[in-house]
DNA sequence: CGAGAATGTAACATTAACGATTACATTAAA
DNA sequence: TTTAATGTAATCGTTAATGTTACATTCTCG
């Protein structure tokens, strides 16, 4: 979803973009996309001022935004996390298993990061604009 | 979770383990457990027998099995999922940026597959052993 | 062959996370 | 000053995951 927003805000170019509107694109409450713009301000993606006339938009272009800093703005980094269950002390495998997994699964996620990297916004939007037309030309 | 699991039935080589036994080691109840031993049996991982002195262990060796295969044994694949929320027909890049945003994720996940299986699961024994010991010694 | 021990599986309760909704104080531009 | 927008809190519903109980089934051993 927050790719979906901030790929509406590249589409817009420059023009503040309210959160009612990003709603009614994602069909969705207001409240939730202003909490996503929290996220992405935190990250430095986008912009937001207040009052009337306001809106958000992006702080660079989306030739230089990637989508692993969408990813890192937004995910809570838990993808494999470890249940919080204490494993019981007796078994000589759980006591020590956790370190071991927490470093493994910490280099899969980089490697996911490393190929979300690869692909941009601006990507993306155009992607996305290429397939629109396929799909206009296909129903024509 | 999963990986625990199998990391002990690596631990007992080839001696049948009961699902109770499992729970206990990983502080949980024996029916998670063993729907957890199903999703391992459908992908060939385990081999359970039932009846008295019955239990799970390893179709291979655990050289043989790595980190990727446990995942998608026990993963749903729906790591990024779109949201059901079908996109407002009137948005210009809702309408089609669905298909392209698959396909990155898609390719985000093969990069974390490939990751995950640089490790085997006698690794991950292995190395818990390592830390194990580690921990050992600081505490003698 | 029968008893006991284990799995397979269904039904249901509990919990956590997420989205949705409502409400309201705050801010800033016109 | 008015008004449109954000920031934020409180609450609710839904869904998925876990936990729990229960029971039929299956297999092995005496």
């Amino acid at each position: 979803m927050a790719v979906h927003v901030l790929a509406v805000l590249a589409y817009k170019e420059g023009d503040p973009v309210t959160s009612s509107s990003l709603a009614s694109s994602v069909n969705t409450n207001p409240v939730i996309i202003r909490r996503l713009l929290l996220s992405l301000k935190r990250a430095r993606l986008i912009d937001t001022r207040k009052g009337v006339g306001a809106g958000s938009r992006l702080t660079r272009s989306p030739q230089r935004i990637n989508l692993a800093e969408i990813y890192r703005a937004v995910e809570s980094h838990e993808t494999f996390k470890s249940p919080a269950n204490k494993p019981n002390a007796g078994c000589p495998v759980g006591n020590c298993i956790r370190k071991t997994l927490d470093k493994v699964f910490e280099s899969a996620e980089n490697a996911m990061e490393q190929d979300l990297r690869k692909t941009t916004l601006a990507d993306v939007v155009q992607k996305a604009r290429e397939a629109c037309l396929g799909a206009t030309k296909r129903a024509s």
